[in-house]
RNA sequence: GCGCCCGUAGCUCAGUUGGAUAGAGCGUUGGCCUCCGGAGCCAAAGGCCCCGCGUUCGAAUCGCGGCGGGCGCGCCA
C-alpha cells in the first residue's frame, strides 16, 4: 500500500530516464525503499543512484541529480532532495496521504493486508510434543509463536493448515506405561524401585490414583498392564495438552499419528526412493543415508543393524508425506536444542528432489521465568518444570501470548511474571489494549454527544494537518509492510512491536491534542483517523492472539 | 575437538535483510490531571554496537580470526 506507491513513482523515473536516453537499458535494478528512521529525510529514501553508479561509471551524486530533476514532474511527491552521498529523498504530499487514510477507512483492514503468498499452501508443524507429560513453558512459546505465524501467514495470501505431531509409536510412551505401572503399584501398597530414567513428576502419580479412583480396569500381565497403561496415560495425557492450548487460543487442523506413517507404508516407499537413487546405501550391516551430498553433515543412519528404524527415517517419511499432500511450503518450528538435526532433514527433502527453501525451519529458544528478580528453576529430570497451564493461570492468557512474542524466537526470553501481571504502562500488553479501550471510549462519548459514528465515510481528512495525524497516518498504513516483511522471515515478534511503536504515537497525540469539540466537521475526520486506527490496533492483537477490550 | 545461535544504554531487548547523527521499555532524575480513561504524556542523563582484520561509496548487519555465554554433536529418543 505504502510501498507501491513510492515504487511507482520509482520505477516510472526510471522508464522514462531510459525511454529519453539517459539510462541503458541493460542495467541491474536491486535498488531498495525505505522509510528513513530520521523523520527529517522524508517518508522514503533510495539508494538507486549507489546502485546504478558502478555500472554507468557515474558519480552517484550526479545521477541522482540527474533522476531528482525527473521526479519534480510527478504529481505525488514533493520535497525531493538529495542527500549525503547520493541519497534520494523524497516525501507524498500531504493530500496523498489524506486521501489513503480515507480509502484504508472505506475498504477496512483487509485493504492492508500484502498478498505475499499468493496462495501458496504452507503447513506449519509445531508444539508436537510426546504426551508423555503436560506442556511446559518452552511448548506455550512454541505454540504461541506457531499459532502466531499461521495468523501472520493467513493475512498474508498463504493457505495455511496446522499440524501436530505424535510420536506414538516409539519408546517413550512405553516408559510412560512403565511409569504409571510402577506408581500404581506404589499406591496399592507394594514396595518397588522407581528407576531414575522413568518420568518423575506428580502427574504420573496423580494419573495412578485417578485409575484407583475410578476402577480402571487394568489386564492382569505385568506386560499387558504396562501397554494398556502406555496407551491410556497417553491419551489421558494428550487430551489434557489438547485442552491446555485451546484454553491457550491454538487450535490445530490436524493431529498427525507416526504409527500411521507404517499402515500407509510410506516409509518402506521413502526408503525405497532413496535406495533407487543411490542415497542410501549399506555398511556395517546398516543402511545409511549420504547426508553429504547436500549438506556439511555427516552421513545418519537409516536402518540400525537389529533391523529397526530410526526416527530420522520416520521423520523424512513424514515429510515425504507433507508434500504429497501438496503443500508448497514446510515450515518447522522446534525446541532449539533440536538444531543439530536441521542439515539431516534438510538434505533429506532435497534427496526427495524438493528444494532445500520448500522447508523452513523457526527454533524456539529457552524460556526463563523470573519472578521476584530471580529466575524459577526448572529441570524436567526432577520434574519440577513449570507447565505452561501454570503460568497461564498466573498471568493470564493474553499477558502469556504477548510475552512469548516480543522476543525473536531463536533467542532466549526472559519472562518476567510479575511484570506480566502489571496493570500500568510498564506492561506491554496493557499499554497496547488501553490504547484500543481508550479509542473505543472515544467512540462511546461521541455516540453521547450525538455523533453518528457509523456514518464517517463523507468526512473531510484533508482537515487533518497536524504533524502528528499524517504521522499516525503512515503508521496506519505501514501495517502493510510489517506484516509483509514479518511474514517472509517468518518473524511474527515484528507485529508485537509494531503494535507498541504505533500504540505509542497515538498516547502522545491523544494527549496532545483533543479529538471531540466543536467543530463538528474537524471531530468527524479525527474520529475517522481513529477508526482506522482501532482497526489495525484490534487486526493486530488478534493476529497475536490477545483479547482487544473496549473497557477495562 | 567440530557445528549452530547469541554478544547493542545499569537491566531486558529492537534495529526496516548493507544505509545517513544506533533506538524503545524498565530503572534513575525532573515535570504534566478545572478538559475525550493518569492503565497516559513530556523532558534529561546514559554507548568502544565484545575485540581485531577484511569486503565497499557505506558495516551493529556480510567474510575471516580471536574472546565470552548458551545449545547440539549416538546404529538415543
Amino acid at each position: 500500500m505504502l510501498r507501491p506507491i513510492a515504487a511507482k513513482i520509482i520505477s516510472k523515473v526510471v522508464e522514462d530516464a531510459r525511454k529519453s536516453g539517459s539510462l541503458p537499458d541493460d542495467i541491474r535494478l536491486n535498488y531498495i525503499i525505505e522509510t528513513p528512521r530520521e523523520e527529517g529525510f522524508g517518508d522514503y529514501s533510495t539508494n538507486i543512484a549507489f546502485i546504478l553508479a558502478p555500472q554507468l561509471r557515474k558519480r552517484p551524486l550526479d545521477i541522482a541529480a540527474m533522476l531528482v530533476e525527473r521526479m519534480k514532474g510527478s504529481e505525488y511527491c514533493e520535497s525531493i532532495t538529495v542527500a549525503g552521498a547520493g541519497f534520494i529523498n523524497f516525501s507524498l504530499k500531504d493530500s496523498l496521504w489524506q486521501q489513503l487514510l480515507k480509502d484504508t477507512a472505506s475498504m477496512g483492514i483487509k485493504s492492508l493486508y500484502p498478498n505475499t503468498g499468493g496462495g501458496k499452501k504452507v503447513l506449519i508443524e509445531f508444539v508436537s510434543a510426546n504426551p508423555t507429560g503436560p506442556l511446559h513453558i518452552g511448548h506455550g512459546r512454541g505454540a504461541a509463536v506457531g499459532d502466531v505465524l499461521s495468523n501472520l501467514l493467513e493475512r498474508t495470501g498463504h493457505a495455511v493448515a496446522k499440524e501436530y505431531y505424535i510420536n506414538d509409536a516409539g519408546r517413550q510412551i512405553k516408559t510412560l506405561g512403565r511409569s504409571t505401572f510402577l506408581r500404581l503399584k506404589e499406591l496399592r501398597g507394594e514396595a518397588v524401585e522407581y528407576p531414575p530414567d522413568l518420568y518423575q513428576g506428580d502427574y504420573v502419580r496423580d494419573l495412578a490414583g485417578r485409575i484407583i479412583d475410578e476402577g480402571i480396569p487394568v489386564p492382569p500381565g505385568d506386560e499387558e498392564a504396562i501397554s494398556f497403561l502406555a496407551g491410556y496415560a497417553s491419551s489421558f495425557i494428550m487430551d489434557g495438552i489438547k485442552n491446555d492450548l485451546g484454553e491457550f487460543g491454538v487450535n490445530f487442523d490436524n493431529f498427525f499419528l507416526e504409527s500411521s506413517l507404517y499402515a500407509s507404508g510410506i516409509v518402506e516407499e521413502t526408503l525405497q526412493i532413496l535406495k533407487d537413487r543411490e542415497i542410501a546405501y549399506e555398511k556395517d550391516g546398516a543402511l545409511w543415508f549420504r547426508t553429504g551430498l547436500y549438506e556439511k553433515d555427516e552421513d545418519r543412519v537409516l536402518i540400525k543393524s537389529d533391523g529397526e528404524n530410526t526416527y530420522f527415517t520416520s521423520d523424512i517419511a513424514y515429510h515425504l508425506d507433507k508434500f504429497k499432500r501438496s503443500f508448497d511450503v514446510l515450515v518447522d518450528i522446534w525446541g532449539s536444542d533440536h538444531h543439530g538435526y536441521i542439515p539431516r532433514l534438510s538434505a533429506s527433502v532435497q534427496a526427495l528432489g524438493r528444494n532445500k527453501e520448500d522447508l523452513r525451519f523457526l527454533l524456539i529458544q529457552f524460556v526463563t521465568l523470573i519472578k521476584d528478580g530471580k529466575p524459577v528453576g526448572m529441570s524436567t529430570r526432577s520434574g519440577e518444570f513449570t507447565t505452561l497451564r501454570e503460568v497461564m493461570d498466573e498471568v493470564g492468557r493474553d499477558a502469556c501470548r504477548f510475552f512469548f512474542l516480543m522476543r525473536k524466537s531463536d533467542a532466549h526470553l526472559e519472562f518476567d511474571l510479575d511484570l506480566a501481571k502489571k496493570t500500568s504502562n510498564e506492561n506491554p500488553v496493557y499499554y497496547v489494549q488501553y490504547a484500543h479501550a481508550r479509542i473505543e471510549s472515544i467512540f462511546r462519548n461521541a455516540r453521547e454527544a450525538g455523533v453518528d459514528t457509523n456514518n464517517l465515510s463523507d468526512a473531510d481528512c484533508t482537515l487533518l494537518t497536524l504533524k502528528e495525524e499524517l504521522d499516525l497516518i503512515r503508521w496506519i498504513t505501514r501495517y502493510h509492510s510489517v506484516l509483509d516483511g514479518s511474514a517472509r522471515s517468518l518473524e511474527p515478534h515484528r507485529v508485537t512491536f509494531y503494535l507498541i511503536e504505533i500504540v505509542g504515537r497515538f498516547h502522545s497525540y491523544y494527549n496532545k491534542t483533543r479529538v471531540l469539540g466543536n467543530d463538528m466537521g474537524l471531530t468527524r475526520a479525527r474520529l475517522l483517523l481513529l477508526s482506522a486506527l482501532r482497526d489495525v490496533i484490534r487486526d493486530g492483537l488478534d493476529l497475536v492472539g490477545v483479547s482487544a477490550p473496549e473497557k477495562m
